[in-house]
RNA sequence: GGGGUGGUAGUUAAGUUGGUUAUAACGCCGGCCUGUCACGCCGGAGGCCGCGGGUUCAAGUCCCGUCCACCCCGCCA
């Protein structure tokens, strides 16, 4: 063990010392981040988390320590005393980019606590390095200034959390994480229990029944940030284990829980980014947003709306486009997006946008070019066959001007705005239309209204679209067992910058509407009891009126730092493919250990 | 499950119609250097071209398969 820390304990971090020191004896510890060798002056970067200190050995002051400067190299783990000296004093120049760029530290005392090997790659602040390495090596990569700061950044948005539900008079309590297996939804990771052999919990999803039951027991504002587990395909924005922020509250109107919320984020960005947010927040339904831009977490930071011309098209009968009539035929849904003539593409560009439709599942990008006053187009396969009437509603509709290009999806009404939504979040990106690096600009919004349900074209069956244990709208619960598809909820999402950033609803408190959902879902009654029976009783003790919302932390921080990817706001995050590479996760496991469990794996 | 992009030195990349010894920058190693801070100068080492097969006189380059990473669709109540 070093004797050093005990005969030099830390005086300082490396971001404190200033001109005001000078003369003081000091003990800094940390990485050396760059050496500069002048034979005579050798000058050492030492980082630490705070920052950066220059520390310069002289012949002089020590000659043999001096020499023994020689050896060192990057990132070894060192600890220095000295005397804070004035750089210009000493006849040299200052680093304005450094805090303590006016000081270096005259060493008299030096301490390798541990070398480094040769770098797989530099621990600076741009690295232009493959994940997979950055991964690998997750400790030089977590040295990084950039992704120290997204873990302080981090640290205060929970911080923030926790101070704000506390003074809120909401309690943090924990729930389970080995919890029942519930088929449906998402896919759950499973944990075979020894003690009951040939049985397995499921890894949480979320506390969703938990936190219900929470306000059942009348603990009346809970909240909790808690990590949750879904076997589902990863993405740039989803984990296998991610963290929530889960909120519920008793007595609660929609409403009262977005107000709460908006508290929250509030907050959030205040403590986490000093930012300002103006509240009450804008509100779009459902409908709404899949109306103007195909989708229900819409980046509203930009225009490039679509345009709904079914109608239109069905009172002009198709226009005369066979490819129009086969759709309206189908009941399809014709849908248009206007590219504005300020942002000309050439048909190179164009036609790469065929692509982007094609990797999005669409067949192809109908389009058109405004010309002659709005009375004509060109660049167009509709041009030669489409009715002079309908090319000018159709401009008149979408107010396109000569120059501009109208772009078309046509189809399953999913796919039509999987592509053009898609396709219009390419163009904003492309384009340069949606701003990003320091002059952020943060887009807040709810989305409510949600269908109670959606259809599940496969299975055949409705599937809930946010949980089974969304309450409808009022009125809506009539509508149950006639016309599901028809149900509103109570529910509302989050979206920042187009990011689902939370999600929520008021929950069920009546054990008569829950069953009536659970009937429409086609769930019997055996596999209700089966399942759920534990929750459908403990509704049947005297259940408040509730709701809640959980946010996803995971993505607020990743948003709030301005990374890419969730994996940047997650010390140790798995690939694409669910996997750790750093530990080698997941692994075989002894055969003895199965047995164990009375498992058995198939060759 | 499907589509796309990529994998060449420690790292990031270049590598022509298949053709001698596979380049460069940074990093690394050695030397020089008393004011640097992207230090500078001189010298040097470093390669299973992801892996396996095939075509060919000859493959980093062409073909087939496969693995890995990233992005997207499906999926994620």
């Amino acid at each position: 063990m070093s004797e050093f820390l005990s005969q030099h304990p830390r005086t300082h971090t490396c971001n404190q010392l200033t001109k005001t020191e000078s003369g003081n004896e000091v003990v800094l510890v940390g990485w050396v981040q760059g050496l500069r060798d002048h034979g005579g002056r050798r000058f050492i970067d030492l980082r630490d988390r705070y920052g950066i200190t220059q520390i310069v050995f002289k012949p002089e002051t020590d000659a043999k320590l001096h020499a023994r400067a020689h050896e060192l190299r990057s990132e070894w783990c060192i600890g220095v005393a000295g005397t804070v000296e004035d750089r210009i004093g000493n006849g040299g120049s200052p680093n304005l980019k450094l805090k303590t760029g006016e000081i270096e530290i005259n060493a008299n005392q030096l301490e390798v606590f541990s070398e480094a090997q040769a770098l797989p790659f530099m621990v600076e602040d741009h690295i232009d390095t493959h994940e997979e390495k950055r991964l690998a090596h997750r400790i030089l990569d977590l040295r990084r200034k950039p992704m120290q700061d997204n873990f302080a950044l981090r640290h205060r948005v929970v911080q923030a959390t926790r101070r704000y539900f506390d003074k809120n008079d909401f309690l943090e309590i924990e729930t389970p994480m080995l919890v029942k297996y519930t088929p449906g939804g998402a896919r759950n990771f499973l944990v075979p229990s020894r003690l009951v052999p040939k049985n397995f919990f499921a890894l949480a999803e979320s506390p969703q029944l938990f936190k219900q039951m929470f306000m059942m027991s009348g603990f009346d504002r809970y909240f909790q940030i808690v990590k949750c587990f879904r076997d589902e395909d990863l993405r740039g924005d989803r984990q296998p284990e991610f963290t929530q922020i889960d909120v519920e509250m008793s007595f609660v109107t929609e409403k009262d829980v977005q107000a709460m919320s908006e508290g929250l984020m509030v907050r959030i960005f205040q403590e986490a980014l000093g930012v300002q947010l103006q509240t009450p927040l804008l509100r779009m339904t459902y409908d709404e947003a899949m109306d103007r831009y195909g989708c229900d977490k819409p980046d509203t930071r930009f225009g490039l709306e679509h345009i709904d011309l079914t109608s239109l098209l069905s009172d002009l009968q198709s226009g005369g486009v066979p490819l129009f009539e086969q759709t309206l035929a189908n009941k399809g849904m014709i849908k248009a997006m206007v590219l504005p003539k300020a942002h000309e593409l050439s048909r190179a560009e164009l036609d790469k946008l065929e692509d982007v439709v094609k990797q999005l599942g669409g067949q192809g990008l109908g389009r058109a070019k405004v010309a002659e006053s709005g009375t004509a187009w060109t660049q167009s396969p509709f041009a030669k066959v489409i009715s002079a009437e309908a090319i000018k509603a159709i401009n008149e509709k979408c107010l396109a001007k000569d120059g501009d290009v109208i772009l078309m999806q046509m189809g399953r009404p999913k796919l039509v705005h999987t592509v053009l939504s898609g396709l219009r979040l390419h163009l904003g990106a492309k384009l340069g239309l949606i701003s990003n690096g320091n002059q952020t600009t943060w887009n807040l919004l709810w989305i409510t209204d949600f269908p109670l349900f959606e259809y599940d074209e496969n299975q055949k069956t409705y599937a809930a679209a946010h949980h089974p244990f969304t309450s409808p709208k009022m009125g809506d619960e009539n509508l149950l067992k006639e016309n599901p598809g028809a149900c509103y909820a109570k529910a509302y999402d989050l979206v920042i910058n187009g990011n689902e950033i939370g999600g929520g609803s008021i929950r069920i408190h009546d054990p008569v509407v829950q069953a009536k959902v659970f009937d429409a879902l086609g769930i019997s009654k055996e596999a209700q009891e089966e399942k759920f029976g534990f929750f459908l009783k403990a509704l049947c003790y005297g259940t408040p009126p509730h709701g809640g919302i959980a946010f996803g932390l995971d993505r607020l921080c990743m948003l709030l730092s301005g990374s890419q990817s969730i994996r940047d706001v997650i010390a140790f995050p798995k690939t694409q493919r669910g996997v750790d590479v750093l530990t080698g996760a997941p692994s075989p496991v002894d055969t003895k250990q199965l047995r164990e469990l009375q498992i058995i794996t198939l060759p």
